[in-house]
DNA sequence: CAAATTTGCTAAATTAATTTAGCATTTGCA
DNA sequence: TGCAAATGCTAAATTAATTTAGCAAATTTG
C-alpha cells in the first residue's frame, strides 16, 4: 500500500523526538543529505527507519512555504474536452509527473479576459511556471506574465511580436505541403476553411495554403474562407455550398473541429468524397474514423510538444531564463483516400 | 489587469508595516473580519486600500500550512483523453472553479497500482479530497483512503460491498430502457457487447439488458459478449460477425469507446444500420455524428454529475461526513434512426 | 468619582518544514 | 602534551499566514 491508511500523518518534528535527534538532522537524512553533514551511518538509518515506521510524509505547504516553489504547474489551454487539447492535457500530465510536478489545468474557452483570470488564479495558486495556449488578445496577459519573470511557455500558438518561448507546429510548411497533396494527387482548385481569428497559427495555415496555390501558379484561385468560431456550425453548410458552386474541388479544414463540422455537414449533404470534393482535415482522431472514406490529415506530434514544453518550463524554473526557446514541431500528413482522385 | 506585474508580491507584513498596524490587525480586516473584531471604519479603509496598492496577494502556502486545507481536489480519472473523461473533467472543473477549488487531474488508466499511486501522490500535495473512478481492484484502496477520514466520492462506479459515497448512473434502469427500446421497434434479438470486468457499473449495465430479455420472454435468447478492454480493437471484429452469425439484430453498446470502435467496424465491413443490425451506443458525443445513420444513444447527464460530486466533496470538506450520499443519475436515451426499424 | 464595560488594537503562539551558524567532542599531527 | 582540524550534532532563524489571549484607553454605569 502506498500510503498507511492507519496512522495519522507524522511531521518531521515527530520523527525526529522518537529518534531523539533535532530536527535538523532528520531533515538533512530524509532529504539525502546526510552524508552531505557526515550524519553516522546507524543514524541515518535509525532516522530513515523511523520515518518509515511513524510513516511520515513531509507537508508540502511547509516545505513550498519556506522552498518558495510548489513543484506544480499551471496550464491554460482551450478547452479540455476538445479532443486534441484533452489529448495535450494527457501528455503533459505524463510528463510533468515523471518529474515530479503536478499541474492545474484551465479552459479559456477563446475568452481572453477568461483567460487572463485563470492565470491569475493559478499565480495565486503558487505554481511555479505557466504553459498558454494563448487566445486572440492576450497579448497584454503574456507581457504581464513575462514582466513578473514567472516562467511561461505558450503552446500551440504565439505572437510574433513578444519575445517568449513558445511551441507549436509548422503550421505554414505542412499546411503548404498538405496543400501541393492535394495539386499532386489530382485536384485542381483546393480551397481552405479556417478560423477567423488573428492568432498565428491560423494566420500560418492559411499562408500555407496561399504559398502552395502561388507556387503552382494558382494565385488567382485562392480560396479562403474565414469563419468565427462561434458560427462554425451554422455556417458550414452556407460555406461549403459556396466553394462548391466556385468550383473549389478539394478543401483543407485548418483545425479538427472544423474537420468534423464540416465532414458532419459533407456527410448530411451527400457531397461524394473525394470525387466531388477531396479533403485533407487537421489532427485526426477517432471521430474521423466513423465517416465512410478515410480522411487524410494534418497529424501533430502531440506526445512530443507536450515533452517538449515541460522540457522548456522545467528549465527555466530549475536554471533561470538563460535563453528563448521557440520551436516548430513537424507535423505529418496522413495520407489516405480523401485526398487521392487519381488511381 | 487581474494581477498587477510591475511589483512583486507584498505580503500581509509589508501591508501591515505600510499602515503601521500589526499583522493580526491586517489579517482581521482582509479576511472580511473586521468589524467582528471592532477595527475602526477608516482603519478598514486604510488596510485595504494599502493592499490593493501593495498589491497584496495571500500566500496560499502559508495559508494552507496554518489552516490545515488547500482548496484544491484530486481526481483521479481513468483516461482524460476518453472524451467521456475529458467532458466530465471539464465540467468538474468548472463546477470546482466556481466554488473557489482548483483541481488536480490524473489518470489511472483502469490499472489499480497506478490509481493508488496517484491518489498516494495526490494525498501528498495535500488535497482536501478525493474524487475518484476507481477501476477494479481497487476496493482496498479506497477504502485505505476511508480509513483516513480523507473526503471521497466515487464517480462512474462504486463498490457495492464498500459503504462510500458515489455518484453514478442509474445503469441497470437505463439499460433496460434501451434494449426495450429496440425491442419496441422491430427488433427481435438484441446482444449487448461490454468490457470484460467486475466493476459494477458493467455489471448493471448488462443486468438492465438481461432483464429487459427476461420480461420479454426471450430469456433463451440472452446474448452478451465481454471484450477486456486491451484487445477491444482486435476482437470487435470477431465478436460482431459472432453476434450477427447467432441470429442477433441488434446491438446495445456498453461504453463510448466500445460503440466508436464498433461502429467503425461495421463501417468496414458494411454491416447495414439498422436493417442489418440495429445500433444504441452510449455516451453519444461529436464522434458517432460522422457515421452514415445517426446513431441511438444514451445520454449522461455528465453536467448534473459532475456538479453533483463537487457538491458532496464540499459538503464533506466543510461539515465532516454527516451522512453518506449515494446517487444514481438518470440517463436518457436518444433515439435516431440507428435503432429503429419500424417506420 | 470609582468601577465596570467597551473599544481598538497588539503580542505571541502556531502551522511544519529548511538551512545557517556554530557548539561540543574526538581525532590527528607535531 | 598541546593545538588544529575533523566529526556529529543542535539552536534558532526563516518562510507567511491565522488566531487566541489580553493590554491600554475611552466610555458607560452605579
Amino acid at each position: 500500500m502506498a500510503f498507511n491508511p492507519k496512522k495519522k500523518h507524522a511531521s518531521l518534528q515527530d520523527v525526529a523526538s522518537y529518534v531523539g535527534v533535532s530536527t535538523s538532522l532528520a531533515s538533512f537524512v530524509l532529504n539525502g543529505k546526510g552524508h552531505l553533514h557526515r550524519v553516522s551511518e546507524e543514524m541515518i538509518d535509525k532516522i530513515n527507519s523511523a520515518a518509515k515506521e511513524l510513516n511520515y510524509q513531509p507537508n508540502i505547504f511547509a516545505k513550498s512555504l519556506r522552498e518558495g516553489k510548489s513543484r506544480v504547474i499551471g496550464v491554460v489551454l482551450s478547452d479540455i474536452s476538445n479532443p486534441f487539447f484533452s489529448s495535450l492535457a494527457r501528455c503533459l500530465e505524463d510528463e510533468a509527473e515523471m518529474k515530479g510536478y503536478s499541474i492545474f489545468f484551465s479552459s479559456s474557452d477563446e475568452n481572453h479576459s477568461r483567460a487572463e483570470n485563470q492565470i491569475s488564479r493559478l499565480l495565486s495558486r503558487g505554481v511555479d511556471g505557466l504553459v498558454f495556449v494563448p487566445c486572440e488578445n492576450s497579448e497584454s496577459t503574456v507581457r504581464a506574465v513575462l514582466s513578473t519573470g514567472k516562467p511561461i511557455v505558450l503552446l500551440d500558438r504565439y505572437f510574433p511580436e513578444i519575445h517568449c518561448n513558445y511551441v507549436s507546429l509548422n503550421n505554414k510548411e505542412v499546411s503548404r505541403s498538405a496543400v501541393l497533396e492535394l495539386l499532386n494527387n489530382g485536384f485542381s482548385h483546393p480551397g481552405i476553411i479556417a478560423y477567423d481569428t488573428s492568432l498565428q497559427h491560423m494566420r500560418d495555415r492559411i499562408a500555407g495554403y496561399e504559398s502552395a496555390m502561388k507556387d503552382s501558379g494558382k494565385e488567382s484561385e485562392i480560396s479562403v474562407i474565414s469563419i468565427k468560431e462561434s458560427s462554425l456550425r451554422s455556417s458550414m453548410p452556407e460555406v461549403l455550398e459556396r466553394f462548391i458552386e466556385s468550383g473549389v474541388d478539394s478543401v483543407l479544414f485548418a483545425t479538427n473541429n472544423i474537420t468534423t463540422v464540416a465532414l458532419m455537414c459533407i456527410k448530411e449533404r451527400g457531397i461524394c468524397v473525394p470525387d466531388k470534393l477531396g479533403v485533407i482535415g487537421f489532427d485526426g482522431g477517432q471521430a474521423f474514423e466513423l465517416f465512410n472514406v478515410p480522411i487524410s490529415y494534418i497529424e501533430q506530434p502531440i506526445a512530443l510538444m507536450a515533452k517538449k514544453v515541460i522540457e522548456i518550463i522545467m528549465d527555466e524554473i530549475n536554471h533561470g531564463s538563460r535563453m528563448i526557446h521557440q520551436i516548430e514541431m513537424q507535423g505529418d500528413i496522413i495520407v489516405s483516400q480523401s485526398s487521392r482522385r487519381i488511381i
